[in-house]
DNA sequence: AATATTTGATTACACATGTAGTCGCATGTG
DNA sequence: CACATGCGACTACATGTGTAATCAAATATT
């Protein structure tokens, strides 16, 4: 199995989107990124990327003066990671819930749904 | 509009569910049942709720000797509230990107989809 | 070469969270 | 009534997170 991905927090989850992007890239790249989102500054960032390194969600390249960042997992494999331990916590374990929640409460518009019916029709025919 | 939500995180959400399932109660019953599912001491239990109660996610009955906490806000309430910060973090605010992978991952199995296609289904014929 | 700038390494600090423990008063018990 | 027990109030303490700042060495600039 692969190994267990770490607890992304909310604010890496911002960085490792700018990776995701395109990688690697140093600290400044990801920091030009970001400030078009947010006003943190590149000592944040940077604090960020190498709390990302250590938890070994990112991969640092040391060979040249100025380091590089990449992710060490796809955004899909992080994101499945989330995704599970999430609905564990908020809907008991059943995806099934939230989405019918959210069918009911009116959070996805018309086209959503079109769009969830023919994927599900793909699915259900392959 | 509704007022804002605190944060609730992952212990604490495990005592609101108790708490859903009948209010009010007292910390000990609460304890009784949170220790079904863990190994958590009463005072830990303790300290949730009066976290809970300080955030106000949950009231305080102290007119009896000893105090009975209930929910302020539902379950469904409160899981839109995070679904929503969660999507928005993690899918960049598009649930149909979520579900699109959980169905593509197979997460979801056969009869889950059949159900989903029909509450789809009564959702766009209303 | 002297100085300014950049960058990695280290440190800071408040608030949240997980996980309890202590203390003192109100109550139940013998 | 004397004492044990339960409960609320407060305290504790390590780790995670948001949000940086400082310091020293390497590098670029004048």
């Amino acid at each position: 199995m692969p190994k267990k991905i770490p607890d992304i927090s909310e604010a890496e989850w911002e960085v490792m989107n700018v990776l995701w992007e395109k990688a690697p890239q140093t600290a400044n790249e990801v920091t030009s990124s970001i400030q078009k989102h947010t006003d943190w500054k590149p000592k944040t960032v940077r604090t960020l990327l190498d709390r990302l390194a250590k938890k070994q969600v990112v991969g640092v390249n040391t060979d040249q003066r100025v380091y590089t960042f990449f992710p060490l997992y796809t955004q899909d494999e992080c994101r499945k990671a989330e995704t599970q331990s999430f609905i564990k916590r908020v809907y008991g374990g059943a995806l099934k819930s939230m989405v019918v929640q959210f069918i009911q409460d009116d959070t996805l518009s018309e086209k959503d749904i079109k769009e969830l019916r023919s994927i599900l029709d793909k699915k259900q025919n392959k």
